[in-house]
DNA sequence: ATTATCTATAGATCTATAGATAATGC
DNA sequence: ATTATCTATAGATCTATAGATAATGC
């Protein structure tokens, strides 16, 4: 009789639980982690402060948990397009990233940007989920990319992304739009140079 | 008869103010904006709390001075070496930076890595500073760079200085020194390829 | 009867201010 | 007499906990 409609306590609690984790994710990302209090994320979950401490041990266990479930952002920047070449790709996945919607809308982005230096400072839980994290979008990245002389592709992968992070965290972080523009468009050209000089020369 | 050694009132506060703002800048780098509060910054500056008020209106007015003054690192980094070609100068720059002493002393280091999150969500004043300082590095820079087809020697380097703060941020945000490293590494190699393909083509 | 959530609060911060103190400079 | 700094504190947070409440599930 146990109907697919009927919500267990279980699953109630597990819905919260979610609600708690997506509240932070976004919060976190838009404020900081000093920037969100627990009762900032439960608020805005629809629940009330105290009952948070049934779902986690402490303030630092949620950041954790946000900064994995920030994740959605990878499969929409990194996505395989074997039709394109290795420095078409990049150049493509350089301006998904780097581009005016996302430096403006950091609640809805890439977390490393506005975490890392936070993380960098925090326990070393929050530092081992950031490195999955990281490496997981390197991994992705990597799988579509050759190896080349100097850089394999994961050390391209890698380059790559410490461009992308850097160009779209300082283009927030500088008053004019001139500049911010800039540093946009300047990273993006260079991330495609992570690609070998002349990766088709072998076919001809 | 105003002899050299007498120290008048007028600079005892500067230095008073100096040794505030000095403190502020390491401690700021280490701990973040959010984790350094006026009354650690004034007890590492060897002042009592309260007097904090008679230098300054509030803290981000500590914050902008704090950046502007976390400047001497520039010079460390960004060296003119008219002996290299540009492939060569990228590299020794990025090499300079994008090392295991820089990424575990931040409270001596660049500031851009450790504060462009803090400084993206606080006042328009600190940002500009941010901004005044960016572009000095990067003029800096691009001094030492020529104008390429896509980049010039202003995008070079804004897009250096992006994969420079990337790197050595994710470099102290990741758990692992295998990890850490090797993004260090990656990115040292990226810089290097914001020269042009053949800088010294035309000479032959 | 069990458990998820809420109300209320303790204890520890943090920014900023007000008034006291001690040292310089007229 | 002026001014830089210190002592003390108000008012506003923030994390974490304890005990009350209300709803589910036996």
């Amino acid at each position: 009789m146990a109907a697919a409609g009927a919500t267990s306590r279980q699953e109630r609690k597990q819905a919260s639980r979610d609600a708690i984790v997506a509240a932070a994710a976004r919060l976190f990302r838009e404020r900081g982690i000093g920037g969100a209090s627990v009762a900032d994320v439960m608020s805005a979950a629809g629940l009330t402060h105290g009952g948070f401490y049934g779902h986690f041990d402490d303030k630092e266990a949620l950041v954790a948990a946000a900064l994995a479930a920030a994740t959605n952002h990878r499969e929409r920047w990194i996505e395989p397009r074997p039709d394109m070449d290795e420095a078409a790709w990049l150049a493509w996945i350089a301006r998904r990233y780097l581009n005016v919607r996302h430096r403006d809308d950091p609640g809805d982005g890439c977390p490393f940007p506005p975490l890392a230096p936070d993380i960098a400072r925090d326990g070393a839980d929050a530092r081992r989920v950031f490195e999955a994290e990281l490496r997981k979008s390197a991994e992705r990245m990597a799988a579509g990319l050759d190896d080349g002389t100097e850089l394999d592709a994961r050390d391209k992968a890698y380059a790559v992304l410490a461009l992308c992070v850097g160009g779209l965290m300082l283009s927030r972080a500088v008053e004019s739009e001139a500049v911010s523009r800039r540093l946009l468009r300047a990273s993006r050209l260079l991330a495609a140079r992570a690609a070998e000089a002349k990766p088709s020369a072998r076919d001809t």
